[in-house]
RNA sequence: GCCUCCGUAGUGAAACGGAUAUCACACCAGCCUUCGAAGCUGAUGUUGGGGGUUCGAAUCCCUCCGGAGGCACCA
């Protein structure tokens, strides 16, 4: 298989290599991409490697490896040569990138799938807003990198399931309940807008967090009211709480919808709190857990962790309870083999004394359970804050993308006909990119004008690209020039260009990042590869009544594929016009 | 104080121990009577300091400086 290109270069230099009567075994070959593509489409550092175990010159061996592989004739491989301090650079053959279009052309919207997953179940979990709480653009940020992690898992063959944990109890619901009842006169009508309702749940939330602060009776009020909430003793208090839930919830589910997320999986606090107190108990008889000021914490030292308390002095569970509870409802649910939990880093810490803890409860689940913690999303202030107001939605972040570009819509005066929904998924391409295109480990000190770009490398440059292979292919089909997959082969003095070393690439790319856990791979392969289609749209008429356009449009075709599969692993929509 | 992560052009980023460190923004000079100028071409400019390991270090180790996060009943 083509595809396997690597295979076959690897083995023909173990095949070299032997001959030389020298040993490499087959799995310390590196085989990679030269950093620029004059050095060929593969490279190895066999030879560097054999000089130093044999004591050789690295560049003279080079040279004979090179020379031996070259004269092994596989049909793939155009040029092998010896270069630098003792590469071995591989120049694929003109057939081989053909048929690689052709794979493009045929599987289509399946293009890029791998197995390494296969019938694998994997949950992710994340984005976790807290029901009475503002959806912020740190939720954002998480909503991408899951999203893009869910896509990534289902290419490479897994059932892909998403799940969502949500903070539906503690001091933070107390606070807004508390608002919701002390400012109970401005509270929205049933029949009124989900906006509306969703402003007063942040209104409450603001007024009971300063008063809390201000006024003690308030504060000792909210701390009861908390225990009520936990207890749902109080009849008055439950309705208030399962209203401000459900306009919550409501409202989490409109944005999800707009950003292309659904969720298998909604978890709440509220629910793994009974199995985490149960585990934490088993755990206490067995002696993972012990007791110390009338809690129950994990020593964490022996491991070189810290220490964390399972149980408060109410013999309440904590957070870290709770999660051990929603590992067991996760696996009840749904047994994976991998449970993936997507959240910001500042939880690093804690999440390795919880993957300690189930190590010694559960060990099986442990196995199973990988935690990505991904760096902030920050205001240049310093960080974001819903109690101080410092804070930016989602919504408003979105929305003012939205505004620019529909500015920039009208200016174009391009004929489109869902102006408005196009306006939303560039917006929000825009913003998903900024996030994908770096390690999802970094920290984005998130200023509008600066880390938000519609222009080069961005998500609206892909789209764009996108847009104009459609645009190129209309043009094509009013023309009536048509190509056969079969058979696709360069004419009238057309050569290799970059496009085709690019394309084939593809399915590489989306392995790499599957196993690293790394959406940014895919960001950056799709820029490169915009980058070398509109420098060859600049160089080449791509319709014309000339022989060569067949292919040209069969080219643009794979490219307006390979952008489109791409971007739909960031989660983000391909408009034909834009 | 201890632990973890991070320091790459003016700014924001990329680089699975490999070749002359790659992009974008910004700045400067060009390209639309020709398939979409949200595009293309060219110019300027970078690995925090000091040691070490290696044929080869932005990448690994040590140390110093700077930043972020965490460190017992919040999540």
């Amino acid at each position: 298989m083509f595809n396997d290109i690597r295979e076959v270069l690897r083995e023909e230099i173990v095949k070299a290599v032997a001959v030389l009567n020298l040993n490499m075994p087959a799995d310390e070959i590196l085989i990679e991409h030269p950093a620029d593509l004059k050095f060929g489409d593969y490279s190895t550092n066999v030879a560097m490697a054999l000089a130093q175990k044999t004591g050789q010159n690295p560049r003279d061996l080079a040279a004979k490896i090179a020379a031996q592989i070259a004269g092994q004739k596989n049909e793939n491989i155009e040029k092998v040569e010896a270069a630098g301090a003792g590469f071995i650079n591989f120049y694929l053959t003109a057939g081989f990138y053909t048929a690689g279009l052709k794979k493009i052309l045929v599987e289509k919207d399946n293009f890029g799938q791998n197995t390494l997953f296969e019938d694998k179940k994997v949950m992710v979990e994340y984005t976790d807003p807290n029901p009475f709480k503002l959806f912020h653009i740190g939720h954002l940020m998480t909503n991408t990198i899951g999203e893009s992690l869910a896509r990534l898992f289902q290419v490479s063959g897994a059932d892909a399931r998403r799940a969502c944990y949500q903070g539906d109890v503690g001091i933070h619901v107390a606070k807004a309940i508390w608002g919701m009842s002390a400012l109970k006169d401005e509270r929205p009508a049933a029949d009124s807008k989900l906006a509306v309702k969703v402003t007063f749940l942040g209104q409450a939330y603001a007024f009971g967090t300063t008063k809390a602060k201000e006024d003690p009776t308030a504060a000792a009020e909210i701390k009861i009211l908390n225990k009520k909430i936990y207890e749902r003793s109080d009849g008055e208090i439950n309705k208030l709480y399962d209203l401000g839930k459900k306009w919550s919830l409501e409202y989490f589910d409109t944005v999800y919808q707009r950003l292309g997320t659904a969720f298998d999986y909604k978890f709440f606090e509220s629910e793994t709190g009974k199995a985490g107190r149960e585990t934490v108990d088993r755990g206490l008889q067995s002696g993972v857990f012990e007791k110390s000021d009338g809690a129950v914490v994990f020593k964490g030292e022996p491991y070189g962790l810290h220490t964390r308390v399972f149980l408060n002095s109410d013999g309440l569970p904590t957070y870290e309870a709770k999660e051990l509870g929603l590992a067991k409802i996760k696996y009840g649910l749904y047994p994976y083999d991998l449970s993936v939990v997507v959240t910001g880093n500042e939880i690093n810490d804690y999440f390795k004394v919880l993957l300690q803890v189930m190590n010694l409860l559960f060990p099986d689940l442990a196995a199973k359970t990988k935690h990505l913690g991904h760096g902030f999303l920050r205001l240049p202030g310093g960080k974001m804050s819903s109690r101080t107001g410092t804070v930016i939605t989602a919504e408003e972040v979105i929305d003012k993308a939205k505004a620019i570009i529909l500015t920039k819509m009208k200016e174009t005066k391009k004929d489109i006909a869902n102006l408005d929904e196009t306006a939303d998924q560039i917006a929000i391409g825009a913003i998903k990119y900024s996030i994908l295109k770096q390690d999802i480990g970094k920290d984005i000190i998130f200023d509008f004008d600066k880390s938000l770009s519609f222009v080069g490398h961005s998500g609206p440059y892909l789209q764009y690209t996108y847009a104009r292979t459609q645009s190129v292919l209309e043009k094509a089909a009013s023309a009536g020039i048509t190509f056969q997959c079969q058979g696709l082969t360069l004419t009238l003095g057309d050569t290799i260009t970059p496009v085709e070393k690019m394309l084939y690439r593809f399915p590489e790319v989306v392995e790499r990042a599957v196993v690293e856990y790394a959406p940014h791979y895919i960001a950056t392969y799709l820029y490169e590869l915009a980058g070398v289609f509109n420098n060859y749209y600049a160089d080449h008429k791509i319709v014309s009544a000339e022989s060569h356009s067949s292919y040209r449009v069969a080219l643009t075709t794979a490219v307006g594929q390979v952008l489109k599969n791409g971007l739909n692993l960031l989660g983000i929509k391909t408009p034909a016009k834009m």
